[in-house]
DNA sequence: GCCAACGTTGGC
DNA sequence: GCCAACGTTGGC
């Protein structure tokens, strides 16, 4: 089972706002790098929820991919931010998983102790100028996050 | 609010 | 196909 990381920026779209929801279409990504990364997500699959922009920005949560990748129907709305009038219905350029909630970490894993973390230096949220919003996450940096959060503050 | 890094666009 | 200009992301 693969393992993925999301980004969004708490003012827009929250871990609160996924548990209050429950299931939500990961609409609005215009990034082929990060769509291709949706459509290889299998149903199941699990990922960390980050908040971007944030204060401080680090990983919140846990969701779940609950539907595999399918058009993402806001490119074919005129008066939604993210339509794409190049995109038609025959010929989606878009494409999104669902996401279910699973559960909020018991902290925040701040970006900074991501960093911190020679194990996670291969992360890509770690990378200096990385913007990609959806990410792969290794097994070992999967436990490796689940574990810091479990122990608490750590400056090992 | 600043600005570096990045992806995309479009002129040529 | 190159690359400058532009818009966006996201840490700080």
């Amino acid at each position: 089972m693969a393992h993925w990381l999301f980004k969004s920026e708490p003012s827009a779209y929250s871990i609160d706002d996924l548990a209050r929801e429950g299931r939500t279409e990961w609409s609005g990504v215009r990034n082929y790098q990060a769509r291709n990364l949706m459509k290889a997500m299998k149903v199941g699959d699990q990922a960390f929820f980050y908040h971007s922009n944030a204060t401080p920005p680090g990983i919140v949560g846990i969701c779940r991919v609950a539907a595999e990748a399918h058009p993402d129907s806001t490119q074919f709305d005129s008066k939604s931010p993210y339509h794409d009038a190049a995109s038609t219905p025959e010929r989606p350029r878009w494409e999104c998983v669902d996401v279910a909630f699973v559960a909020r970490l018991p902290r925040i894993v701040t970006l900074e102790e991501l960093k911190a973390r020679r194990e996670l230096a291969g992360m890509a949220v770690v990378q200096r100028g990385s913007r990609l919003s959806v990410q792969p996450v290794a097994a070992a940096e999967w436990k490796h996050i689940v574990m810091l959060a479990r122990q608490g503050a750590s400056n090992g």
